[in-house]
RNA sequence: CGCGGGGUGGAGCAGCCUGGUAGCUCGCGAGGCUCAUAACCUCGAGGUCGCAGGUUCAAAUCCUGCCCCCGCAACCA
């Protein structure tokens, strides 16, 4: 018990507002989190803004504002969104202004360059200047630019490079066994084996630098004032330099003496299953245990872009059904690590089926009839329901540790439709005459509800507080605070002793009138 | 032959590894109940499991070929 976890997500890019892949990686990192310090482990988490870069830099430009400007104006609205997603972060770190990032990068980068991984070279590469960066061969049509319909120009320049492929071999070795006695691996499964085949095509050196004639907007590199840093050392280095790496090390020990766990998007499996451990490697810091590696989502079934309008705002989605009915579609419906869809049908069908219909409605239609009896709580305990209870938070924990979260998600809304269905089964209202038999009767439902309102903990936060509090939990008031614990004694079937009574009943989920998704 | 994912009742998916009455959720229809947020429960309709071959007593499930959709292909989460 109590193991140490460090977990982060991918740092944002601030050039746009936050959409609602944004959020599915912060939801599901703060599951994980919300969850590890639930079942009792110390919990860092941490997410953030990556600041620099080209992209950054013009559309500053286009705006006419600095790029400091542009980003401190667009890195409030991640936060203010992440703040009332419920994201129970722990340190947001910003590269462009986080004072120690600028620090450990810069020396991390002294480490690379001392073990022998860091090169300059001279790169000469196909140059759109309408577009104003290099062009693959194969993005090229005809030899000509996709965009511009122009041929590009033949520029050379210099690049410090990234020495990657000297560690082909280690990093096979580490993603199928372990690197110096360090494993590393990748969830979900396939995920690993899509990485490993990118092995078996060969890696090549990674560019490191840009000249700051091309690029003005990144940290320094240091001795060689011609050149600022690409994205990977600076971006990748934030999970580290957060902590204080090479500077204050006052945190250190969320990484050197901790189970690490990265959160990403599948678009960068492979920089951090690759380049990153190599680079760790090569400065002599520990590499990460696992990478947690969550799909896309699509708009209504195609492909989120502008073009389309189909970019959902995550914020309508909020205003119009809550922060928990949002955090409940994308872990219910988007399985870890594959692919996913929003659909504002499919999520309205959810929300009245799933939380107002069958959660929402169950704990009424519970509560009203206890409350009628005085609302007494009697919870008779025998064998049966004891080792179900155990049998279902064992089942529930082991979905949850291995990141099966969504399984885990359906388990639970699966247990509200047995109860709904065993509650008209034994039909308490049509116990007239036994008073006693009618409570103890809803008694078990009441404890079955506190037991699924204990598992929603991590996915709906304040969903599971409210039911709490309803029933009359006596814990209820201290659940969202950032070191409950469910302790092994609220997992037993009927063992809070002080609760006697239930609480006041209301609407948990109300019926959401306008049926209509606002438009983008 | 670039890589990967996928094509199963109206929609979304499971099943395929370890062949043998095709399952789940939503939606739809009909009953039941009436404690409850017109909610809940039960039953039902609806599928030649992308196409074509092959293996087998038997294939959604294994093999071969083909078609189609989606994503990725060094900086779009």
């Amino acid at each position: 018990m109590g193991k140490r976890q460090y977990i982060t997500t991918a740092i944002d890019y601030p050039n746009a507002a936050p959409h609602m892949g944004h959020v599915l990686e912060k939801v599901l990192a703060d599951v994980c989190a919300r969850w590890f310090r639930l079942r009792g482990d110390e919990v860092r988490f941490q997410i953030g803004t990556d600041e620099h870069g080209i992209k950054i830099q013009r559309k500053a430009e286009e705006e006419g504002v600095t790029p400091r400007a542009l980003v401190d104006r667009n890195v409030v609205l991640f936060q203010d969104l992440y703040t009332r997603l419920g994201i129970s972060y722990d340190k947001f770190i910003r590269t462009s202004a986080d004072s120690g990032h600028k620090a450990t990068v810069q020396a991390l980068w002294n480490k690379l360059k001392d073990a022998g991984m860091l090169e300059k070279r001279s790169y000469t590469g196909l140059y759109c200047a309408g577009c104003e960066r290099f062009m693959p061969k194969k993005d090229l049509e005809d030899g000509k630019c996709p965009v511009h319909h122009t041929i590009p120009d033949e520029v050379t320049e210099e690049n410090w490079f990234f020495l990657l492929s000297k560690d082909t071999e280690n990093l096979r070795s580490l993603l199928t066994k372990d690197w110096g006695k360090e494993e590393y691996r990748i969830v979900p499964d396939f995920r690993a084996n899509e990485t490993l085949s990118l092995l078996d095509q060969g890696l090549e050196d990674v560019s490191f630098s840009r000249p700051k004639t091309s690029l003005a907007w990144g940290i320094d590199v240091p001795g060689d004032e011609d050149h600022v840093m690409y994205v990977w050392c600076d971006a990748l280095t934030n999970y580290i330099s957060g902590l204080g790496y090479f500077t204050k090390n006052e945190e250190r020990e969320w990484w050197d003496d901790a189970v690490v766990t990265h959160v990403i998007g599948k678009d960068i499996t492979r920089f951090h299953a690759l380049i990153w451990p190599s680079m760790l490697k090569a400065a002599g810091v520990r590499i990460p245990d696992r990478l947690l590696v969550h799909g896309f989502l699509t708009s209504e079934g195609e492909k989120m872009s502008k073009s389309l309008g189909n970019v959902v705002v995550p914020q309508d989605v909020i205003d119009k059904y809550g922060v928990d009915a949002l955090r409940f579609y994308l872990s219910h419906e988007v399985p870890v690590g594959r692919d996913g869809d929003f659909s504002w049908k499919r999520l309205e069908e959810m929300y009245d089926a799933k939380l107002r219909n069958q959660l929402g409605n169950m704990l009424n239609r519970a509560l009203v009839l206890l409350r009628k009896d005085g609302g007494v709580v009697q919870i008779p305990t025998d064998e049966e329901s004891v080792s179900q209870t155990k049998k279902l938070w064992d089942d529930f924990a082991q979905q949850m540790d291995t990141f099966e979260l969504h399984a885990a998600m359906q388990s639970l809304t699966e247990a509200v439709s047995i109860l709904n269905g065993a509650f008209n089964d034994r039909a308490p209202w049509t116990i007239k005459d036994d008073v006693e038999k009618r409570i103890q009767t809803l008694g078990n439902f009441a404890e079955c509800l506190r037991h699924i309102a204990l598992m929603l903990l991590p996915f709906m936060p304040e969903t599971a507080q409210k039911i709490s509090t309803q029933l009359g939990v006596s814990y209820a008031a201290k659940m969202l605070d950032h070191d409950f614990v469910i302790t092994d004694d609220m997992k037993q079937w009927g063992s809070q002793k002080d609760w006697k009574t239930v609480g006041e009943p209301a609407i948990l989920f109300p019926k959401i009138e306008d049926s209509v998704a606002p438009k983008a």
